[in-house]
RNA sequence: GGAGAGGUGGCCGAGUGGUCUAAGGCGCACGCCUGGAAAGCGUGUAUCCGUCAAAAGCGGAUCAAGGGUUCGAAUCCCUUUCUCUCCGCCA
């Protein structure tokens, strides 16, 4: 949600940063000023009318104690209409209050200037390129059949159990997991991130505060019974941790990290997007997520794509990063970075990582505040990106690594893999 | 799942229909006192909406959430939710 205060004080400026998005929002935001000036209006005069209903009841009160209950009788019309009339007002309210909501909620965020224009991923802008790409040799296979020829991955049982999407890990591909969250996991601590352990079922609240509902696309699995959601990544959990609270400045910026099993539906994947680890409808991954002091949102992104971009670097992955479009750009989000490896045998590159600020989207949705020194209550930025979605970086390491003599592991996985290579 | 007890400010806690504009305490902030500190004394200390250029001020709302009774609700009634205790089931 953003700040109905910009709508008010420049609604034409709102409206042309849409366009970056390709979001037309003239209609929307003419309607929010009309609601907006109907809500202020009737909470006047609902105000006024309670204020009057007040004042009598304490005069009904004191004339009751003071022996004059024939008098107070004659008042209590007057209370009985100012009641209807409060009522009446109060209805009203509900229903703009109400509406104006929803219509603030249909409002995607405020894109940042950086922003490039653009409809689809064509129009993102590649950034910087780094790491080396490997040579294969002419019998190089893509990771899902190298994941049967040395059995650490077995897409058929997933299927058997819960169905497509669902791989089972096995042996050195199992223990090849283990070691990519914990080394993920410590490299996080060792950066100033505290490690939580989140839930992995979230109420309607929290989805809704992290952007996550409404939920247009049915991406999150919802367990019904319970009302509740299946995390589609840890970012839900660890950010609405902080929901309607208000923080210390001193205690900004506050950065948590969590290894979580996420679950997305995924509706309407296909094809090549779907083959092998490439999109899965279960898959583990850690999440770092900052709450910081709105002026300095900017350079905690930068540090963030700094850190993530160093984690493919000790992975000696090829990479590159990319800022999106604004088509491309989340619901949520003011400015993503997307984080890509280059598959080798698959002869693409595939997201690994994310990293999105959100300014002050899901603060607003979430009432997440701190107290400043000047002693007001202002909102925070909150921001998160993977670091790092493991199925995608496995797909590399297996396709970008495979040799005669099996798969190498890159160095820094050797002592948390407790081997050298898979075959 | 069954039975019972509860949810009051940052925290503890009083409060059983009008004097709640929520006692008292703790904590915190500022001031006085002091060579400095502690103690002591004094003052202040929630959130949201509206009004205002803004602040102050003023009006309204909020005692878990929602609804109801009443001229008037923290207080009475209903629903939901969460916490605790006991029982049952269970890794």
């Amino acid at each position: 949600m953003i700040d109905l205060q910009r709508i008010r004080e420049d609604s034409q400026e709102v409206v042309r940063r849409y366009k970056v998005r390709n979001f037309d929002a003239a209609d929307l935001v003419a309607r929010i000023q009309e609601v907006d000036a109907t809500r202020r209006r009737v909470q006047k005069m609902l105000d006024g009318t309670l204020a009057e209903s007040n004042a009598l009841a304490r005069k009904i009160g004191e004339l009751f104690k003071s022996g004059k209950g024939q008098e107070a009788g004659l008042l209590k019309e007057g209370s009985a209409k100012l009641k209807k009339q409060a009522k009446e007002f109060q209805e009203t309210l509900d229903s703009a209050s109400g509406e104006l909501n929803e219509l603030m909620t249909r409002l995607p965020m405020l894109p940042h200037p950086s922003v490039p224009a653009g409809d689809t991923e064509a129009a993102n802008e590649i950034i910087r390129e780094g790491g080396a790409m490997p040579e294969l040799s002419s019998g190089a296979m893509p990771h899902w059949d190298l994941a049967k020829k040395y059995d650490i991955i077995d897409f058929e049982a997933g299927t058997r159990v819960a169905g497509a999407g669902f791989p089972v890990y096995k042996g050195k591909g199992a223990r090849l997991q283990r070691a990519l969250i914990d080394f993920f996991l410590d490299e996080a601590t060792k950066a100033g991130y505290t490690e939580y352990q989140p839930p992995l079922l979230a109420n309607e609240d929290s989805a809704f505060g992290t952007g996550n509902l409404p939920d247009k696309d049915g991406q999150m699995y919802q367990v019904p019974s319970d009302n509740l959601y299946l995390i589609p990544t840890s970012e839900v959990p660890l950010t609405n941790m902080f929901r309607d609270t208000i923080l210390n400045e001193k205690d900004l910026p506050v950065k948590c990290t969590a290894y979580s099993v996420c679950f997305r539906r995924e509706a309407g994947s296909y094809g090549k997007d779907v083959r092998g680890l490439n999109r899965l409808h279960q898959f583990d991954k850690v999440e770092i997520v900052q709450v910081v002091h709105p002026g300095k949102s900017y350079e905690v992104l930068d540090e963030m794509v700094k850190y993530v971009a160093e984690l493919l670097q000790k992975l000696e992955l090829p990479y590159r990063i990319t800022r999106l479009c604004g088509g491309d750009l989340g619901f949520a989000s003011a400015l993503t970075y997307d984080m890509e490896v280059y598959s080798a045998a698959q002869g693409r590159w595939l997201e690994v990582s994310s990293i999105s600020n959100f300014e002050t989207f899901q603060a607003q949705r979430m009432k997440l505040r701190f107290r400043s020194s000047e002693g007001k209550n202002q909102l925070v930025h909150t921001l998160n990106g993977s670091a790092l979605a493991l199925p995608r970086i496995v797909a590399a390491l297996l396709e970008n690594n495979q040799a005669k003599d099996g798969i190498h592991i890159p160095e820094v996985l050797q002592q948390y893999a407790g081997f050298e290579a898979i075959g």
